[in-house]
DNA sequence: ACTTAAGCGAGACGGTACGTCTTGTCTTACG
DNA sequence: CGTAAGACAAGACGTACCGTCTCGCTTAAGT
């Protein structure tokens, strides 16, 4: 259920305030910036390594390709302090998330719309997006399960289907279908996932919770 | 209510039998082929020459570039006889398209994923990826009419949310969280859109679908 | 005898007059430049595409290498109208011939030590100079014919180990042993030879030249 | 008359017993070892370093590049106790040399060539083999010192010029046209070399030896 | 024996060149 | 007119060495 944000390799940096961690820094900037600017397909190891200064090859030995600065930049944004919404209601959560959620996909410039598409030039960035995700819905957990606890939703309510069900929609119209957001789709689909975890839809059948 | 598919250029084949046609298949029969065995990052303007037995430039001047080809595999997709399930239930309905979109994210080889990760690269065929999934919803739409027909769910229920939030959550899984299908997810999906749909989630309180 | 000049490829240029001919011109005397002003190790395809104003990859895709470049151009070199001294005695020659060894061996800028030089960093660029230097001794086999018809030398007398008894003092200290030339060494290879041939010293053993 | 072997920097090495002494000979013995297995231009600090067991800043230290490390090599080459050859006779002299010389130039790996080849690539392992040849010719000069005792040549017939003339034949075939040693040129080179110094070719016109 | 400074191991870095791959344009010739 | 053939510019790729640097640690040398 934790997170397990910067898992690669970052035990083992030694003086992360010295000149590796620097350029560390100057290089993840970097990526995020022509990610952010041009586009996932405009971001080459070359463009990403004069943008932060420093020599094609120091990127090369640190981070081997395009995929290891993404899933690096994945990495680092995972290790925040991110917490789920808590207003007190099942259904007021889910809004607040799916508002969350709609304003990081429609962001200028499409910071997080840029990360995804990139996920999908490289499977080691894809891994590391994975990750992402997975810390995210592992943190939205209890949303579902104070929803239970308030009598919300039935005992037995299971978080990640639910949590799913309530934000796949956006991410559907908006990442795979490339349409622009429908307004109300956010709030129409947190209700939805509210009204059937009321009837009972995401009661476990089985015990043993992906 | 069907899209518009081959809209890229095939209205303007001047002499579809001839040699022009012939390449056009050639070529196109081989974007598909490696994109099926080598996957979406190895489709190059070289390779689908060189498998289509047909020149680089040839390739150049009819497609222009790699989107122009993936968009028009994609239109050619669109224009077949496909129909939505009839079971004569909402629920066998969405469980039996859930299964459909089950199985095609799962193939193997991953051409339904090679398709959808393709798009990604390249504007036009993203466009065109657009189209083919507009033209498969309006296809489907007739399902949530038989049922509103059917009395299954309330009069004036939107079709487009509900068949989203049937199919999202599978999407959402295995095309962007890029983990193996939770099995029991396809039918759980169209379970809770289902409930919801009957607990009225999906009736329109403005005029004006998408 | 007859020289094999341009054995490499010459035969199939279709027409030497349009830009392949004009860019390969572009790029041999780049390569020449190169060599003669900052010498053979400072000879990489970079320096001499961008000094030919040709793209790197051009000179890629026609020479393969540095080594194909030096082969080109001592095969280039090769086809010239040379012909050896014709001074009316043995030692004539000889003399004549050996001032032309040093003069080229001691020319500023060092043009033919710079090629030397450079043909142990490639086999190819080797087998070229073999090709020029086998070519240069089978023009000065007339020279040895010449002076046993004057009976100048034994009948019988092989030209190749005389003619190389006259050259090869020169070349072992100019090239090998990289000290100044001493003066008069050129006389007294080419004497040397001389009196080495008239007391019988190159008459065959046995049938066979090499 | 000895040549001055070593003198790159090891009259400055204060602990010649210890880690240092012991870190050179590995080095050196890594570079002889490299240049004949794999030749000269696979001749890399890196490897010689690996090889070594040696770090690579260690060798960057103390011999700044390649070229130091060959001259090292070199230097170490030039102190043995080699001595000429003493049949008795002028032409068995010169014989056993060439064959000598035959048999250094054509051995298995081809340690010798590799190292001529090597001198090629830096100005310092050049004066390094100068050095070196400058000894072995100075220690054959006692071969024509005593010929011209036994009255087989002139006197005053210069050594340089005889022992050069001797042997300049194979090495010109051998390293610069690199061609297949002619079986007898060996000979060959040293009876002609024989006769023109008997015949006065040699004899100094000046004095002033080189 | 104790210090002390030279030498070494470790590893990152900037930099040059390599040789390959793909893209997209062009020109010429062929049918 | 569309295609085949093929050269070219452009530029990213990932690799190999080079030579430099900094930081600790070891160890031989001189007191």
């Amino acid at each position: 259920m934790a997170s397990s944000p910067r898992a690669t390799g970052s035990s083992v940096v030694p003086r992360p305030g010295g000149r590796t961690g620097r350029i560390r820094r100057q290089v993840l900037d970097a990526v995020r910036a022509e990610l952010v600017e041009h586009g996932y397909d405009a971001l080459t190891v070359d463009t990403v390594a004069a943008r932060a200064g420093v020599h094609r090859t120091t990127v090369y030995r640190r981070w081997r390709d395009v995929g290891g600065l993404l899933a690096d930049v994945f990495d680092t944004a995972g290790d925040d302090t991110w917490r789920p919404p808590d207003t007190g209601s099942l259904l007021g959560d889910l809004l607040a998330l799916n508002d969350e959620v709609l304003a990081a996909l429609t962001e200028r410039p499409p910071a997080t719309m840029a990360l995804i598409a990139a996920s999908f030039r490289s499977e080691e960035a894809a891994r590391a997006l994975g990750r992402f995700w997975e810390d995210r819905y592992a943190r939205c957990e209890p949303v579902v399960r104070r929803a239970v606890a308030r009598g919300e939703v039935p005992a037995g309510t299971r978080a990640r289907p639910l949590l799913i069900s309530a934000t796949a929609p956006l991410y559907h119209r908006l990442v795979l279908m490339r349409v622009p957001a429908e307004p109300g789709l956010a709030a129409l689909a947190a209700r939805s996932a509210v009204l059937a975890a009321s009837a009972g839809a995401f009661t476990a059948p089985e015990p043993g919770d992906t």
